[in-house]
DNA sequence: GTCTATACTGGGATAGAC
DNA sequence: GTCTATCCCAGTATAGAC
């Protein structure tokens, strides 16, 4: 890779790494193009040489954290059983662990799929795509006839908008965390496994 | 009330009547003061004499809500039992009755929540306000030796926030809604009662 | 590729006639 | 109180020198 290159995929990266900054700092939507480049140490004009506008940051963005491993949409699931305790508090661990090691990237996505407005069914398809894992999970345990609260759709996109809402309000607004990762996991796995009532209906 | 009155309280009823349609249209974000004037056929700078600006109409909005008995934030609770099936089901009942009886309402104060950004702590306050009524039937529980999956604080926001989210989704985004009243709030309530586990762990 | 400078735009907000 | 006309600013995006 030539000098020039360099040179160029270094700003590149600063652009990057500034915007994640902003992000977490002021929220996506309230980030402009040019907080991102001051806080990068460049002109407003560079921003343009290597993307197109936030949105196409924030695609950037998130290529990154899927290269990475990480992935927001979908942990792997080498585990099919949900009621089981230690497979639920897992999947919802490492959903809580993608969004706390990527906040930038979940608060903008979160933001940016408001801004979309209503009326598009865009939101609702969004939140369908993200609860796959949990879909399916469900539909499993109702194949193999275990009574569920209602339709599997439904159910996951109930337990996924309950996790990013909170992970929001959590991650992005209380960074100083005033909980611990921890207990919020182990409340939402006993909330979502034996509900209000509790394991006991003592 | 004289002619003149009447004729300005024409007006400012006509903005806030279309303020609502277009909430529900565009979104709250989405929503020009010249989209809400055009819609309620005045001029914009009509908008200027009744309110002082978007954030200032929506509170306008939220009061006429308020006094017409509806409240987003804390429905009468005369019973105490959240582990009663049938009074768990009357709160989610009630809380979603008034989320869709007020889309327009519900959605703006949603966006404009997100809208205000991470960081300043006013998400997690205004979550937590919501929800109030959960806390408090939650810690009542809690008082009463019941045991929870968690903080009642913790626990009331899960609730809401899921609450809001599916709403928001739903309600908003999917108006001729695939999905009926009934369905999400009995899934919801026996989710939120059993968890995924059931009722009978058979 | 990066800069500086500037053009352009959308939209909020006001002035002043009616 | 309502209109028309206009101002004005923040922010995006581009042009062109280096």
């Amino acid at each position: 890779m030539s000098v020039r290159k360099a040179r160029a995929a270094e700003t590149e990266a600063a652009l990057k790494e500034a915007a994640r900054r902003q992000f977490v700092e002021r929220g996506y939507l309230n980030t402009k193009i040019s907080d991102i480049t001051a806080a990068a140490g460049r002109a407003t004009g560079s921003f343009y040489d290597h993307f197109t506008g936030k949105e196409d940051l924030l695609r950037a963005l998130l290529a990154d954290m899927r290269d990475q491993g990480h992935d927001l949409a979908a942990p792997e699931h080498p585990a099919h059983d949900l009621t089981d305790r230690d497979q639920l508090r897992q999947h919802l661990a490492v959903a809580w662990r993608v969004m706390r090691d990527n906040r930038p990237v979940t608060i903008a996505l979160f933001e940016s799929a408001i801004a979309a407005g209503p009326g598009s069914g865009d939101f609702w398809r969004r939140l369908v795509e993200e609860t796959e894992v949990f879909r399916d999970h469900l539909a499993h345990l109702e194949r193999r006839e275990h009574p569920l609260p209602g339709d599997p759709t439904l159910v996951g996109v109930a337990i996924g908008g309950m996790l990013s809402m909170l992970a929001y309000a959590l991650l992005a607004d209380a960074p100083d965390s005033r909980l611990a990762d921890d207990e919020v996991i182990d409340t939402l796995t006993d909330l979502l496994l034996y509900g209000l009532a509790g394991r006991d209906p003592a």
